[in-house]
RNA sequence: GCCGGUAUCGUCUAGAGGCCUAGGACGCCGCCCUCUCACGGCGGUAACCCGGGUUCGAAUCCCGGUACCGGUACCA
């Protein structure tokens, strides 16, 4: 069998977002499990909406997510260039050879020509089709309309009966009947190329094998096939994959909140999360398995175990996906990726002197109890700085007059402890509470909160053991005797 | 309108005619663990779009309907 080739080729008018990511991934997916190339192509043949921002933008994302290309922007290969603008001889030159052999021919009608009359058909009830009146013009009315000064689009000539099947591989084969398809446009009066066309002349010239692409691609294809044929190419073989839906089954949009992966990223959540997460829309390795490495995908992925149904995708379960990865990520890790964020915070330049304890260990503490790199620094900071705002619920519950005296107690047996680690608060904790009669827990909390200004968090005797002696004794004191001059009463 | 596609818990899905009293996951609820919160564990909630066939037997095959999605561009 010859060497796997598949492509993505996005047109740069926006961001990547999660069906588009979905999309790459399946491609990058199927040519790693083959040992294939994955190539990377830009469709900017529409002017008016493609940027070279967006082109960039999305080349960036593609990075930071791992989905490299083998072949593509930046870095070239065999079959470059590979944004099409850039590509546009090679389209004139297949143009060339299709007039040559009759298969295109000139067509005249002018786009609101073309409008009108498709607007007058729709109304009378019938298909909006060119009409073919172009099709068999004679060269003295070519020179005709030559002379009033238009120029012609150049559409391909399509048999009126009969019928193409598409063989998908995700789908089975879908037939089309030709007497639905009109001569479609393959290059536009002003001589840029379209879609159909371009499609299948770079698909052919960069000798790709396997086309995998949404299903909004599907009723296209039949087209591309003509295409294929009047080159006198053999197709690649098609899957189309279902599309990625919004919560209502729409399409998904801007409008439907933030699904571009630019803007998870903003919201802390990680490539390999997103990457499992897009992987389970539309397909599932059939064993159960839902948290994955990237690896793993890669081994198990397979075209015949996606699905047809489209489906929504579901912020919540991508969340809990990017816990699970976020809980297994080795602290170094976790510290590495979480940078730009305690940066961004201001809560970096406190980390990492001989201050305070080492993130690592503070970060092994607070990561199962997290979802998102952005939770991070609201989660470590008391690590780093005296919390100034207590929770009100928790004054009201753990600093009335009675803590004052608890606190106090609390912070002499802090202060004597030897050693002074986790174990040894715990026993001397333990060891208070039984001497005052009162449940351990009546220490615990008063004490949570006047070391980090909170209710929850990690275990108090492992928080306070990274915290110190020394800063353990000053906050406790200090909650003490702002219980005292009531300060937490108003 | 026409053409094409799709249809299993709210959502992602498993299911290739008997293994289905339909399994797993997210979410939600309860319990356990426990110094709180999380993590984890256990349990619960909840689905085969409808109608006809075929078959001894259908979530699975066929037909029809319905709904949804896509295409029908000198967009991609």
């Amino acid at each position: 069998m010859l060497s796997v080739r598949v492509r993505y080729a996005p047109s740069p008018t926006g961001s990547l977002h999660v069906g588009s990511a979905r999309t790459v991934l399946f491609n990058w997916l199927f040519a790693r499990h083959h040992g294939g190339a994955f190539v990377l192509r830009i469709e900017d043949t529409d002017q008016s909406r493609s940027t070279n921002a967006f082109a960039q933008r999305q080349q960036e994302i593609l990075h930071w997510l791992g989905l490299e290309w083998d072949e593509g922007p930046g870095i070239g290969g065999p079959h470059a260039p590979y944004n099409q603008m850039a590509r546009l001889p090679l389209y004139a030159n297949a143009l060339q050879r299709l007039k040559e052999a009759g298969a295109v021919y000139p067509c005249y009608c002018s786009p609101e020509e073309l409008a009108a009359r498709r607007e007058q058909s729709r109304r009378a009830g019938r298909a909006p089709r060119y009409d073919g009146r172009c099709r068999d013009l004679t060269s003295a009315e070519r020179r005709a309309f030559e002379s009033e000064g238009r120029r012609p689009a150049w559409r391909l000539r399509l048999p009126d009966d009969g019928e193409t099947v598409v063989h998908d591989l995700v789908r089975g084969d879908v037939t089309f009947a030709h007497a639905i398809l009109d001569d479609f446009v393959l290059v536009r009066s002003d001589g840029l190329p379209v879609y159909n066309f371009v499609v299948a002349v770079d698909d052919a010239a960069m000798e790709i094998t396997h086309v995998l692409r949404g299903d909004d691609h599907l009723a296209n294809t039949p087209k591309q096939l003509f295409v294929y044929r009047a080159l006198g190419v053999v197709p690649p073989a098609f899957a189309h994959l279902p599309s990625v839906l919004a919560t209502d089954r729409s399409r998904l949009s801007k409008r439907h909140g933030p699904v571009s992966i630019e803007d998870y990223r903003e919201q802390g959540l990680l490539p390999e999360a997103i990457l499992n997460y897009c992987a389970l829309l539309g397909w599932s390795p059939g064993d159960g398995r839902e948290v994955m490495s990237l690896h793993e995908m890669v081994e198990a992925f397979s075209l015949d175990r996606v699905g047809k149904a489209g489906s929504v995708y579901d912020v919540d379960k991508l969340r809990w996906m990017n816990g699970q990865h976020l809980h297994q990520l080795d602290p170094t890790e976790l510290l590495r990726r979480v940078e730009p964020w305690l940066r961004a915070d201001g809560l970096l330049k406190h980390i990492g002197g001989d201050e305070g304890p080492a993130p690592e260990a503070v970060l092994a503490l607070v990561q199962e109890r997290v979802e998102t790199l952005a939770d991070l620094p609201e989660a470590i900071r008391y690590f780093y700085v005296r919390p100034s705002v207590f929770d009100p619920a928790g004054v009201r519950r753990h600093f009335q007059p009675s803590a004052a005296p608890l606190l106090r107690a609390a912070a002499g047996r802090i202060l004597a402890l030897e050693p002074f680690s986790e174990h040894s608060l715990e026993v001397a904790y333990r060891a208070l509470a039984e001497e005052l009669s009162v449940k351990a827990a009546v220490l615990i909390h008063p004490t949570r909160l006047a070391l980090t200004g909170r209710t929850v968090g990690p275990s108090l005797f492992a928080l306070a053991s990274l915290l110190g002696r020394q800063e353990c004794v000053a906050r406790v004191f200090d909650a003490a005797e702002r219980i005292e001059s009531g300060a937490f009463s108003m």
